[in-house]
DNA sequence: AATCCCCGTTACCTTACTGTTACCCAACTA
DNA sequence: TAGTTGGGTAACAGTAAGGTAACGGGGATT
């Protein structure tokens, strides 16, 4: 799990890195709202976990800018005011969760954890004209409804849940087969499967390969 | 309106109180599962929103006595993020919904109302042309009654509880079975046996397998 | 005690998911 | 240009999962 950390208190953000290391969970680091953007844009994250008051633009700011820029990347914000106006705030944005400062960092990682298998409750996911629910299971591309097997389903998801950001073949293999691939070709095979069902009868492909790195799910 | 609130997390509580008073439904509030027991013995309620999580007797006790005191006040389960199972156990016990902390206020007014209109009959489930009322145990497709054994019934309900949403098998069989399952085929006849009486004199299915993951209760 | 019915078991069949292999094509490279 | 690499397409097969049917034990009802 690759998560992206903002937060302004340096110490506190060490020592979220360094538990968050123990815990094998990779995490990216910035201190400003700014700067943390434009790596969104290059990289895609399982999660983010955001202090609300940051100099310059803040966590819900922030917060706000990725959801409306289509991501639904789980997101904490972490609050030092534990005010319920804060987390308001936040979950309008689009937060998923919120922890209120000083929190045990054993809840941080639970709450990460959750927030990876579960997602948010009734969470629906639209990249351009596929519209996805996830607790019912049902994806439909315009008025076509899909019939997807499992392993499509957990793809079209993966890549829905990153989307419009290229997941690497790697970390898709990695989701699919957790205790080893089959063969090389087994991705490619489910890609052709995935991608007949989802786009060969739409004259806009969504599923694109990025040649050599991984695949995309994206309008245009 | 008049409703009941047991929370115990008091900034939380204060929030939601402000807030239904706004929306001219009147609230009294408790902060223990005592104290609202005995409350509920003197005054009666339009619906009921107790927090999984309190110290002492919890949420879910406390909606399991309601019931089995023979109320069906409409009853919503409020639960943290991280303790999403809880929800299952909820519903056992006989709530009619449930919401994830954090949640939005308007959230909450709109299933109060969802609750009030549609939970008022006693406690009635239905999906397409199904009708279930639970304290009967009476359950008809269209004008036919369905004779169902004590599995059956049971199964349905879970089900229809859920719709349109999958049931993972797990669920199922931890709830038919809760300690050990007779054999891996056992679900498998039971699904059997209830389609029969359920779908096979209709013409649409409502009982739809999920391959590999469960079934699902749902018109079309 | 006799009967009935629920429900678990077994057996067999059907479906369809998924991995394999083989071959082709497009893009990149030397 | 030829060779190499990575991706797309197609047919095939093994197997897991679900559907169906018949049987029988055991608890409940009479």
């Amino acid at each position: 799990m690759l998560v992206l950390l903002v937060e302004d208190e340096h110490d506190l953000a060490e020592l979220v890195m360094e538990y968050l290391l123990t815990c094998n969970i990779e995490c990216d680091y910035f201190d400003n709202a700014e700067a943390a953007w434009s790596q969104l844009q290059k990289q895609s994250y399982d999660a983010l976990i955001l202090d609300v008051n940051l100099a310059g633009k803040s966590g819900v700011e922030l917060c706000r800018m990725v959801r409306q820029q289509g991501l639904s990347t789980p997101c904490i914000m972490l609050t030092a005011m534990h005010t319920l106006e804060d987390k308001i705030i936040g979950f309008e944005a689009g937060a998923d969760d919120y922890l209120v400062k000083p929190f045990a960092m054993q809840e941080l990682v639970l709450r990460l954890q959750s927030l990876q298998t579960t997602g948010k409750k009734g969470h629906a996911l639209n990249v351009g004209d596929l519209h996805i629910q996830v607790a019912n299971r049902h994806a439909q591309r315009a008025d076509r409804v899909l019939k997807l097997s499992p392993d499509e389903w957990t793809l079209l998801l993966l890549l829905a849940r990153h989307s419009p950001n290229v997941v690497s073949k790697e970390k898709i293999e990695e989701t699919l087969w957790p205790d080893g691939m089959p063969s090389n070709d087994a991705l490619k095979m489910l890609t052709y499967r995935l991608r007949k069902t989802l786009d060969s009868e739409s004259e806009q492909p969504l599923l694109h390969t990025e040649r050599g790195v991984g695949l995309v799910l994206k309008w245009l």
